[in-house]
DNA sequence: CTCTTGACTGAGG
DNA sequence: GCCTCAGCCAAGA
């Protein structure tokens, strides 16, 4: 059993590791970088699954630079707390000068 | 096996 | 620029 659906959560998770301090990417981003840009919500579903690991999934939003997954954490603002202490500016669940701090994986991977 | 849901994205109006 | 529709893939009931 060693299905590549697998590999994806998991390189999902070492993608979001790789996320440097202050800076946030877009789960398409990631799923392009995996080879997936279809599967955008696979990001957001492993990302599901990445609670309870060392996975700063508050780095992750989705394209619009919004907090569409701060539901999943605990609380009502502590996802844009964390970005906040990280000194991404973030407003109504809206990153400002997302593009500023947006960070782009494959980019990275240089 | 079929249907629904979901931390998404792109295209069209 | 905002709202709506459709496509995509995977997991759960």
């Amino acid at each position: 059993m060693k299905p590549e659906t697998l590999n994806f959560f998991e390189r999902v998770y070492e993608v979001a590791r790789q996320i440097p301090y202050g800076r946030v990417t877009s789960y398409g981003a990631i799923a392009l970088y995996l080879g997936a840009e279809r599967g955008a919500r696979m990001v957001g579903y492993a990302m599901n699954n990445a609670h309870g690991k060392d996975v700063p999934a508050h780095r992750v939003v989705n394209r619009k630079g919004l907090l569409t997954g701060k539901h999943h954490f605990e609380g009502t603002n502590l996802m844009q707390q964390l970005l906040e202490s990280e000194g991404v500016e973030v407003v109504e669940n809206q990153i400002q000068n997302f593009e500023s701090v947006f960070w782009n994986p494959s980019d990275a991977l240089f």
